[in-house]
DNA sequence: GTCTATAAGTTGATAGAC
DNA sequence: GTCTATCAACTTATAGAC
């Protein structure tokens, strides 16, 4: 994972990327103005301003305010990909280790860019049909990559798990649920909630149906 | 609960309440606007349209879109928790039970209301100071509801849990995520995201730390 | 109560100076 | 590459006819 900044980060990549500065700081300012105020009430002007750039400015980089959403999200998606990919693969029988590792990557990964993730995940349905059915691809292959851990460890007999879709879905459903529970300033931090998500999916996975 | 409709329900109200018809339809084409466009994307216009009316009208039942919203979200809110209430409270020791109800009433609610819930979740950053702090009231009801039930159990001795704070959340991540997967035409029904949600949460609470 | 017309302001995106 | 100026379209909300 990335030294991210752990308290609050608003850049548009991981660190990986070839994208003009300029573009960059347009993708780190729609960040903030999409996250406090949301894809349809922020301008163009606005995300300009937040760039320190004028009003024209953006369509240097960008073809229009959507192409800019998809950018911000599509890098996200791949960002988590990429953070999952580069897991360790599980031997046979000892399942658990990777999926702990995926729980607690998924839950990081989302704390630790928790305005970038709020974003990719609130603003979603105002992609484009194609723009938004290159995301789902993405989504598909993060939701595949977890449903052959569980598969594979309910085959090797270390997991028992009623429907591993729902589990999968339901893994999703926690880990990134917490872009709207986090705050940088309360009483948790990121590895209570990876903590707690690992207690309560793992603890399912030993013990389902007894 | 109120006899819903499973497939698709876009009502503005549980069936309890005493608002001018011509406002309840302005409320239930909001609901489809709104979750389909997204509050900031709907226009005035849009909402009456889809109710049949012209311009103007909207602003002899609502003082602003902002009030229609806050009302929509503020009646959402309001039926959750008089679906909690409605429980049988727990006999010391059998918490399970009550706490099972909690986990299948909020998961069938969320589902057979999705259209409402999506937008009740989704849209709530949309609302002002004053109207978003009379929201989250409401929200710290139906968590302290449930945390009752977690805390009660712990004592009793049924129940083993870490956390019940972070539990809580977990269960409300998991039985309002419902609502950004369930499609009234797949394969998943309420009562199989219900017992889905029921086995992961109360297997935790059964072995948790062992 | 519902309609049409309109006010007053804002929007995404483009054109042309530097 | 960045700026300013501007377009045409659209927005919420109001005013006054019926």
């Amino acid at each position: 994972m990335p030294a991210a900044n752990a308290q609050e980060d608003a850049t548009a990549d991981g660190g990986q990327d070839s994208l003009p500065a300029t573009a960059q700081r347009l993708l780190t300012g729609a960040i903030a103005c999409f996250a406090s105020k949301g894809y349809q009430a922020s301008t163009t002007r606005d995300i300009c301003n937040e760039a320190d750039l004028s009003a024209g400015a953006l369509y240097v980089y960008f073809e229009s305010k959507e192409h800019l959403l998809f950018e911000l999200v599509q890098r996200a998606h791949r960002d988590v990909l990429v953070a999952l990919e580069a897991l360790a693969p599980a031997e046979p029988g000892a399942e658990a280790d990777l999926l702990v590792a995926q729980i607690r990557t998924l839950t990081h990964w989302h704390v630790d860019n928790h305005l970038r993730a709020r974003v990719a995940q609130t603003e979603l349905p105002n992609l484009r049909g194609d723009h938004l059915a290159a995301v789902r691809r993405q989504r598909t292959s993060i939701e595949a990559l977890l449903r052959s851990t569980v598969v594979a460890g309910c085959e090797s007999g270390v997991f028992r798990c009623a429907d591993p879709q729902l589990f999968v879905r339901a893994t999703l459903s926690l880990c990134i649920d917490v872009i709207r529970w986090y705050n940088p300033g309360g009483h948790y931090g990121a590895d209570d909630l990876a903590r707690s998500n690992v207690d309560i999916l793992h603890t399912y996975l030993q013990h389902a149906g007894q």
